[in-house]
DNA sequence: AGGGAGTGTAAAGCTTGTGTAAATGTATCG
DNA sequence: CGATACATTTACACAAGCTTTACACTCCCT
């Protein structure tokens, strides 16, 4: 079994130090990220984490906010964490989607079985699942069977072109630049005159135009690719 | 999605009335027992539970015992309710296989929302874990005796290739990438270069086709493979 | 309007994954 | 100790698809 990776999103950096000090023996890897958005951008990564830790007082996105932008791409098992002890907020958290709850101050050994109890449960799901079905506009888009579905039809992509579009459309409305989607998707950095993402951007829109029409894909000349909202 | 069925193993009968009050509204089945054997008995009966709640001090067979019992044949999500809110408890309750672990006397909100976090979970196991005999289009698989039917026909596979056919069709419709089979199927790491699976996938083609044309496994350059879902 | 930088896309080249046959290894059983 | 059955490795041809090249075009700035 190899080691279960952990996401912890807290800004409290004593408490993440004394956290990577605890679970990191224990045998999970643990990345932290002390502000929500750093933290949600690590989550829907490609990176695949086994469970994330996410405190629900947080700078830039708060704990809830995080949450729900991840479940729209991501059903990663998520234990929030909080100092507020109040059930409102459990029941809350746990409404929108989260697994788990903690209240801070928390037993160690008490988080260190939620985990483990998460974990355990997880281990029984194929690893594939944890990415949820986006749909846009007539676009809907199938992780665990790397489909995707234009005017329902079936439209036959490429391993990459797959991760391009499933970029764009987790990242939809907002834009998102050639050395990002070179970074996530290829794994590299975008060399100078590379033109490789274009003519997988090229290929794409090809391949969604034969089903529909109205343009999804949009570019903003010098600074990167836009998936277009279309309720 | 059918009612949800859940099992409630607790002796204090006006806790278990005013569950069932409670969350029978709510669209959940809920069936009672008020001491451990009969909890038991039924939870392992073949009658199938989304979830049990399991309280710990229980008559005949505390909760522990019930949980470590059920552990060995069920893997049925459980949610664990005590009187004693110490954290010993929970954590021993947590390390035995219980998913969830709730304090008497807990807020109603609270617990209808962990019951549904689990459930949601839960529902994201691939559907034919459960089941017994797998059946999809022409092809029925019959795990107790490793036997396989093609349009009626025995199918002659060796253990590996049975075993990589019962992944597939369990997970089909999702994509199982060769590290995963590699893994399952042959408890082994994929390295580099090993061709060994290929040959097996493609040894299962080749009997599969001889009774039924269509092609049932599809390749994902890259990725892995796919069980094409056949209705 | 002119020019440069950024972009769209076709076509060619090249890398790498895949299908399959055959050879080699390995376990089981009489 | 063979004989058999199966798993694995090797080898090679092939095809998919990623990348590069090339060139036309568009946008934007001056």
């Amino acid at each position: 079994m190899s080691a279960k990776k952990l996401l912890l999103i807290d800004d409290d950096l004593e408490l993440t130090e004394l956290l990577k000090e605890y679970l990191t023996p224990q045998g999970y890897e643990l990345d932290v990220a002390h502000d929500g958005e750093a933290g949600l951008s690590l989550a829907t990564s490609h990176k695949h984490y086994d469970l994330i830790l996410l405190d629900v007082m947080l700078p830039k996105l708060d704990g809830f906010e995080v949450l729900k932008k991840l479940r729209t791409s991501h059903l990663t098992p998520v234990l929030m964490l909080t100092a507020k002890g109040d059930d409102y907020d459990k029941i809350f958290g746990l409404e929108m989607g989260a697994d788990d709850y903690l209240a801070k101050p928390f037993n160690h050994r008490e988080l260190s079985a939620r985990i483990k109890a998460l974990v355990r449960r997880m281990a029984l799901l194929p690893s594939s699942s944890v990415q949820q079905n986006l749909k846009l506009g007539n676009v809907e888009l199938s992780p665990p069977a790397q489909q995707v579905f234009c005017a329902n039809n079936l439209v036959e992509l490429t391993a990459t072109e797959y991760s391009i579009l499933h970029l764009l459309m987790i990242n939809h409305g907002s834009l998102v630049s050639k050395q990002n989607i070179s970074e996530k998707v290829l794994g590299k950095k975008l060399a100078a005159f590379d033109r490789s993402i274009d003519m997988h951007v090229s290929n794409l829109r090809k391949k969604l135009a034969a089903f529909s029409p109205e343009e999804k894909i949009k570019t903003h000349r010098g600074a990167g690719y836009l998936y277009l909202v279309s309720t």
